[in-house]
DNA sequence: CTGAAAGCGCTTACAG
DNA sequence: CTGAAAGCGCTTACAG
């Protein structure tokens, strides 16, 4: 790799001259920037990260911690995230955040702060007191999408909302025995999971139903099996239970809501005969399943989410409105009760 | 942040000293470095990356490039590196690489070249000779997980292997039509699928069987669905075409076979009764499916290109064995044909 | 419009 | 064992 010395030689111009003509910053004659221009093109001269970065304090870099790459929905976060910021000559350095104290010792006491990133974009993550501390204490634009704590300022969803309407359709067509599977908080901020138990709970006290069961869960397919196994067991410890299957099931994401659907079908339940099911997030396979969903379009979240933090980098973008659209699509999983 | 001088006045030594003590190199009176650390950690010191850097040559971030952060596949394989680089405290810098001409240019022309990153994992990506011109002069160690370019020194699954694999378990239940679903190309060097597809034709060949319809197609759910919908066509242009749907069918991965199964359950056929399907991966949803495939393990693939490039840059990893493992797993989706 | 020089915050060969 | 100083490769305020 050449460096701006070379270039500055070849052009016969010095080196703040080169800095200048590449960057476009400060005034220069036409001409001298064409020729230094030239020259750099000659050589394929590309400035050094570090040393430019050294020099000005910004690394364009921006810092994405993830909960789990390899879910569906933040994957599809991280690609419109890297779609958007591409375009603007901004790397992602990327930091899967897991539950391992150790590593998450590591990342904020060290990685975060050693200063390669000019901004932070986190998932869906809950920090604790002190984690939040080192995040603003980096004095860095922070961007969250769909963070639980109010410290941070968040684009999301407004998730009582997507439940509500999920818990609606079900309503109107007729249901009354509804069971959700989710998860639920009481300490601490509400949590998206939170919210939707919220919003579902209050769906069903609004129509004056006391609502069904609701099962806590991960959220993997596998959990949503598991889950969905559990609501239509008659039995417990070999006894019979005396309890109705639900008619219907609001399930906190598509995922659970696969694993709801393939164990209805391990049942020998028809869906939406035996039971209705809704789901969250607009999977991809949602159409295949034919899964009623309230969609929520993640790849255009995680390109808001890159807009929010461009913008606050100054970069010429406009800030992105912070309340993210869904939308309730109506498949073949859910009608009204037998 | 405090700086390097900060932690030299408490500790009333010099900058020199608190780097050597810090980083561990040279040596050092015990009681020096003790002294260090515990100004240092009073401070909450943390080095800076980029000075850092700049001084050493070595950034402790190693770039991943991606073709598709979103599919199943490539974000498993990620969290697989994640996983293995964090341990060590290198970072990753994700590089998502589309088929976007201007973009591609820009990533090795500039991103890739302005010394960000000490190594580069490459997954399942084809380069051009100028792109491949560009790894190469970077001067860093390249490892390649199931690239095709020669020149790439890369960890593979023997893919023909695989195909073969699939393939023969469908011949030895007695299928004769078996139809492929996946891509092929002439030119160039084989990649992934026309790997698989010559597995498949010289399995077809070695049974004295002439392959049945091949149908070339992208790589997701719904791209499977479609390829799937054409082997079952019985017309085209609105006339009958004189042709047997195939007993059973190889798609080229998992994804694809469940669209295809998918398709198969919108033409009323019955999975393996009227149709036996194979896919390749071991994605996560293949035990519901009930899918027959061959799993290939892109979690641990990701770790061992995490521990190529560690043992590459002289950290303390064994270098792992870069012939792939995989492995025929027998579920409900293939049976004798009737 | 252009250059000389200081500075960004580290690391390390060289001396002692 | 420890320090003074040069150097990593840029950028930018200051002069002219």
């Amino acid at each position: 790799m050449s460096s701006l010395e070379e270039v500055a030689r070849r052009a016969q111009v010095s080196t703040a001259t080169v800095s200048r003509a590449l960057s476009g910053r400060g005034r220069l004659s036409d001409a001298t920037r064409a020729r230094v221009r030239a020259a750099a093109a000659e050589l394929g001269y590309v400035v050094s990260a570090t040393a430019s970065s050294l020099a000005t304090g910004r690394t364009r870099s921006i810092g994405v911690l993830v909960p789990l790459v390899d879910r569906w929905f933040f994957a599809n976060v991280l690609d419109g995230i890297a779609s958007r910021l591409a375009p603007h000559g901004y790397d992602i350095t990327l930091y899967n955040v897991t539950d391992d104290a150790a590593q998450r010792r590591q990342l904020f006491q060290t990685s975060l702060r050693r200063g390669r990133v000019d901004a932070v974009i986190a998932l869906s993550l809950e920090f604790d007191a002190g984690e939040l501390g080192v995040l603003e204490q980096l004095g860095l634009p922070l961007v969250g999408l769909g963070t639980p704590n109010p410290r941070l300022s968040s684009l999301r969803v407004d998730d009582e909302a997507v439940a509500r309407l999920a818990t609606a359709h079900l309503l109107e067509l007729g249901h009354r025995d509804i069971a959700h599977i989710g998860r639920s908080r009481d300490g601490g901020d509400p949590d998206i999971p939170t919210m939707r138990r919220r919003g579902f709970e209050a769906a069903m006290a609004g129509a004056g139903v006391v609502p069904a069961r609701f099962v806590a869960t991960d959220f993997t397919i596998e959990d949503g099996h598991r889950a969905m196994g559990e609501l239509l067991r008659t039995t417990a410890g070999g006894e019979p239970v005396d309890r109705r299957a639900p008619t219907a099931v609001f399930a906190a994401s598509d995922e659970l809501a696969f694993g709801a659907m393939f164990a209805a079908r391990d049942a020998g339940l028809a869906v939406p005969g035996d039971i209705s099911i809704v789901g969250v997030d607009g999977h991809e396979l949602s159409g295949f399943f034919g899964l009623t969903t309230v969609e929520q379009f993640p790849h255009a979240q995680g390109e808001r989410a890159a807009d929010a933090a461009l913008a606050a980098l100054g970069e010429d973008v406009a800030p992105p409105d912070p309340a993210l659209p869904f939308e309730l699509v109506i498949r073949s999983s859910t009608a009204p009760p037998r």
